[in-house]
DNA sequence: GACAAGTCTGCACGCGTGTGCAGACTTGCA
DNA sequence: TGCAAGTCTGCACACGCGTGCAGACTTGTC
């Protein structure tokens, strides 16, 4: 019987319905379904032909109960977060619903820290807390939700008290300025994401450090604040000095066409000629023929298995043993890199 | 005692701790949170001051069990959509969080048309079910989940089995094309969507009926599945014409996007001087500076509110009435629209 | 054929909460 | 003081499923 041509019923099958028309006890059927539980092949050949039959399985807000645990999934993210990288997320719902988890989404204002829709939502117990957004703290994420440990990505300040999942930005940013050395670049221009996040801090610090070490130039720096529209605002510092940065780092990717479109329609300064732009993240836009911006990219693949791979072990600590990955980042090289010579 | 300060517990409380602490029956617990049952009010206000004390609430899923319904709505949503308009997807979870219910969100990879993926994960009684993909058909939503009527975003047919919100696309472009008139455009080009698209279909035939209305020309079609890259290869076909289109219509921002780049990147065309161009949804990259396009924006807020609307309609079918409401397109009038004289 | 070991099943209880129902208690009035 | 009406509470069962435990059944061996 194909699925579709089942007809429409206004109720859902449960285990007594399929033990009955398989001729077995309830438990049986329960049994069926579980990994671990010790029944004989054909009886539980028995139960899952019945349970095709009446298009069962079992309620997963009662075993939840039954079990005192959920295979609920609290993603929190940040309203604002969905225009920086929305690959990340959607990796990692994907990721989350693969792994037959059931991937709430919980979507905070840009100005809100989560401590009272955290509490107000997480009411159950939850598998796990997925923090992406920058606006909650560890402690509002650990308080919130007293009895899970909560998954934090992208945070600096590793507490003992969560998970932390953090890209390797450090490394991206070490190789692009690798590049960018190599390509004959030695003043760069730098535009920040917004001061209180720990990516931009990381980002900032990362570039620091590397450019320090192959002896360039930190020229000059603004604040975008990882907007758009700040960015386009801020892009003036960067290229009313004297001489023109060699090339412009920005924080992350939206910032950097702003710096683009603000070079395009304001100056004659071309991209790459005159300066080059580097942004941060690769979101879809970045491969534009418009932008066509080289970039560098997260291991987002990664970050999802390792969110993976956290939860599988907590659910079976002596099996599953969890080795932190190794995350590599992407150097994405189009267009908006060029040669210098000095 | 402040929420950070609460010590951090392995347990949550359950409402016999709550009781305890009160000096009274867990019946009289569950009552203080309910809103319907009989209870005193010196009585409730005890409970609610232990329940504050252990810092307690309800379990949700043992709640869901014990009521026969969840607070949990499934939003399915179609990957390459959050390309289109994220913002009635945040719009839409931010609603239904604020409404207390829990938005479990549903990614399908393009090709997926959800049957398989529907039924792995709704094995419990959802509170609702809103369809946000195109690819997943009425049918598949219908019997993926036989216990839930399906609240379907966007879809032109409307089916018995299924309460569908559509956003009044026609009426925003009937404006659309009255403004166009009145700017003196006489000859249309129109950038299709995915041909197996509800919404592409819709506008495409609210602009030939608005169009033929005015005695205006669709002189040229293309389809560039509303997709960025696919819209910058189809383009030329808009422009290679003997005689430029006066404006060229886009079933959405991101494929308008890919014009104005082919246009500005590769012809000496100039927009909106020579052509103008508009697009439809108002993505956020819609007001940078670069694109500055003139587009229609679907009423977000109001199909959000309808979504939460049905359901509270649901759970109380007499009290509330559901009147659907009328959605209200705006034009989003910036600078690609051009004033032409013949 | 008797018995032991092994294999499997059903019973019954528990997960945490909602709620009908009976009864306890209070209040008001004669 | 006695009684009726009204107000509130606790008991006990239900929601659907997981699982320890005892016992039934099978198989193999002497």
């Amino acid at each position: 019987m194909s699925t579709l041509s089942r007809p429409v019923t206004g109720r859902r099958a449960r285990a007594n319905d399929v033990a009955e028309l398989a001729g077995v006890s309830r438990s049986a059927v329960s049994r069926a379904f579980s990994q671990t539980a010790y029944i004989a092949p054909d009886t539980k050949a028995k139960v899952l032909k019945a349970a095709a039959e009446l298009d069962y399985s079992p309620d997963t807000l009662a075993s939840s109960l039954a079990k005192g645990r959920s295979n609920i999934v609290v993603v929190v993210i940040n309203q604002v977060d969905a225009i920086r990288g929305p690959s990340l997320h959607s990796a990692l719902i994907r990721s989350l619903q693969d792994s037959a988890r059931l991937p709430v989404v919980l979507s905070l204002s840009p100005t809100d820290d989560g401590a009272t829709s955290l509490k107000r939502h997480l009411t159950f117990p939850v598998e796990g807390l997925i923090v992406m957004s920058d606006s909650v703290s560890v402690e509002v994420a650990r308080h919130a939700v007293p009895y899970v440990r909560p998954i934090m990505l992208n945070f600096e300040r590793t507490s003992a008290d969560v998970d932390s999942i953090v890209a390797n930005d450090a490394a991206g940013i070490a190789e692009m300025v690798n590049h960018l050395w190599e390509t004959g670049h030695r003043s760069v221009g730098f535009m920040a994401g917004r001061s209180s996040s720990i990516s931009s801090t990381m980002r900032r610090n990362a570039l620091a450090l590397e450019i320090a070490r192959k002896g360039m130039n930190l020229a000059v720096e603004a604040s975008g604040e990882f907007s758009y529209d700040q960015a386009y605002e801020a892009a003036p510092a960067l290229v009313a000095g004297e001489k023109l940065p060699d090339v412009i780092f920005c924080a992350n990717d939206v910032m950097a066409f702003a710096v683009m479109d603000y070079l395009r329609l304001n100056t004659r300064h071309r991209v790459p000629e005159d300066v080059s732009i580097v942004g941060f993240d690769d979101v879809y836009m970045a491969s534009w023929p418009i932008y066509n911006l080289s970039t560098v990219r997260q291991d987002i693949d990664s970050m999802a298995a390792a969110v993976i791979a956290i939860l599988e072990h907590r659910h079976d600590p002596q099996t599953r043993k969890f080795d932190p990955p190794t995350m590599v980042a992407e150097l994405v090289l189009r267009g908006t890199i060029g040669r210098r010579t000095q």
